[in-house]
RNA sequence: GCGGAAGUGGCUCAGUUGGUAGAGCAUCACCUUGCCAAGGUGAGGGUCGCGGGUUCGAGUCCCGUCUUCCGCUCCA
């Protein structure tokens, strides 16, 4: 099964309305995609999944949404300020890129470090990954302030407050999702790398001395969920630990979930161990102690994050690629998106056999109505079954159900599954409840694994 | 930012040595068919990314600019 190229993938998303390029009507933006009406069900569901998975089926996870813009204070304690706007310079030979600040001299009068060639190096730039704003109406230093770069500081400078209100304990997490800004320096691959884009971040904390089983636990538990929750390939996801001269200055240890892209295994998700540093960063900057009392050793600790981070848009495009195929029917190109029904922007299609028949139009839309308020249901009559049909194949509707002659007489209709076209006759007043049973029956394995043994 | 390629109707593209825009698919209407993209008739839709220049005349040449794509960087 050859995965969809991006450009056919692209080509569908913007002609069935899941993605549309950014302010295309101005000629477009780099980094930056807007989703249509299919685009926004899909991410929608997709959220939906990871909050159940991580919020509500569990008894040891809180939710939170923090403001996008925060005090500056917070991204200098992170070491976001420092990490992401030092000068840096390049060197136009062999393309590495250093921090003019370790060089040993003035980028036009010293060799590159990496390659020896004297002359290859730029001047030192301004390499600012955060985007920068004033609140307020005065551009002033003073009112300075940053699009937040990732979700995860909002959740550390509230650990005490969800700690306090919800009375928590160790071990437990609090799971955020929404927008983070990064000035990418070269977004691209469709929504792979975008400049606005939404993350769903987790920041589980525990004691220091079970920082190891967490870690381990969590990155089998992500696994889980893309295939199991989600639906992927499990042949097309895999592990990959960082080496230690690619990890991010707040972490130990870091996984990658990986999945296949036509570009090659890129990041889906990491699972990042961030230790104690952002919470003592922030106790530190902001002088409150940012600790958990531990009875069973009568100390205060300072517990370790184990972080879990994804990209929402990356999980739609790798849902996309996914799902993507192009079957054989009858000597027929078939497009159809294999995707989990429950992740399915349409549920369900109804659609007559025959469109000058009123009484068939009729019942459909009734039957369409009838659906509404169970599953995202819509009525199509404007073309041929078969090509009826080959639509929502294509935009990975599970169920279609077409309405035909016989409905008149024995007030039935069939039900007709995506993957297999195979049908069956059910009754028109049955037929929301066995369209929520089969929707509901296909969306979850299980429950999110059970936590590590004390 | 550097190197390479490209920007023509919703999508994919054709447009010959510059002469005043086409195709397929898609969409819509009507007819016909009636369970997996059938057929027929017709319709809508493009100031050819944007700005400037050369020319009697530019999608087609020149300059600038913006954007996109592929590599390097990045990391959700």
């Amino acid at each position: 099964m050859p995965a969809a190229s991006l450009d056919v993938l692209t080509s569908l998303a913007k002609r069935r309305g899941f993605v549309f390029g950014g302010s295309d009507l101005y000629g477009g933006i780099q980094g930056f995609w807007d989703f249509g009406p299919l685009g926004v069900e899909l991410r929608t569901n997709i959220k939906a999944a990871w909050w159940r998975s991580m919020v509500r089926l569990r008894d040891d996870i809180e939710g939170l949404d923090a403001a996008i813009i925060m005090n500056p204070r917070v991204w200098e304690a992170s070491g976001h300020v420092a990490g992401f706007t030092d000068p840096m310079v390049d060197c136009r030979n062999c393309n590495h890129r250093f921090r003019a600040s370790d060089l040993k001299g003035p980028p036009s009068e010293i060799a590159c470090p990496d390659c020896g060639q004297r002359g290859t190096l730029t001047d030192a730039r301004q390499f600012n990954l955060m985007f920068k704003t004033h609140v307020g109406p005065l551009e002033e230093d003073a009112s300075a302030a940053y699009l937040r770069p990732e979700t995860a500081q909002g959740i550390f400078v509230n650990f005490a407050n969800v700690q306090t209100a919800m009375r928590r304990k160790l071990p437990f997490g609090i799971a955020q999702i929404g927008k983070s800004f990064r000035n990418e320096i070269t977004p691209g691959n469709f929504i792979f790398r975008l400049r606005e884009f939404e993350q769903m971040e987790m920041e589980f904390f525990v004691p220091p001395a079970d920082e190891e089983t967490w870690f381990r636990y969590w990155v089998d538990e992500r696994l889980r969920w893309w295939t199991e929750e989600i639906g992927i390939n499990p042949e097309r996801l895999r592990l990959r630990p960082h080496e230690a001269d690619e990890l991010s200055h707040y972490s130990r240890q870091t996984t990658d979930i990986e999945y296949a892209f036509p570009m090659g295994w890129s990041e889906l998700e990491g699972v990042a161990d961030r230790t104690n540093f952002d919470l003592n960063a922030h106790a530190a900057a902001s002088g409150k102690a940012l600790v958990v009392y531990d009875e069973a050793t009568g100390e205060h600790v300072v517990p370790f994050a184990i972080e879990p981070a994804m990209g929402v848009d990356r999980a739609v495009l790798t849902v996309l690629v996914d799902g993507y195929d192009e079957e054989e029917v009858a000597g027929e190109k078939r497009v159809v998106l294999h995707i989990k029904p429950s992740l399915a922007p349409v549920k369900v299609a109804v659609l007559p056999l025959l469109r000058n028949r009123p009484e068939l139009v009729e019942i459909g839309r009734r039957l369409t109505a009838d659906l509404k308020p169970h599953v995202a249901a819509m009525y199509d009559d404007t073309a041929s079954i078969g090509k009826l049909y080959r639509r929502q194949d294509e935009i990975g509707t599970p169920y279609c159900v077409t309405v035909d002659v016989e409905t008149l007489t024995d007030g039935a209709a069939t039900i007709r599954e995506r993957d297999t076209m195979t049908q069956e006759r059910v009754a028109l007043d049955a037929i929301p409840a066995r369209i929520t049973e089969l929707v509901a029956g296909a969306a979850w394995t299980g429950q999110p694994a059970a936590p590590p043994a004390e």
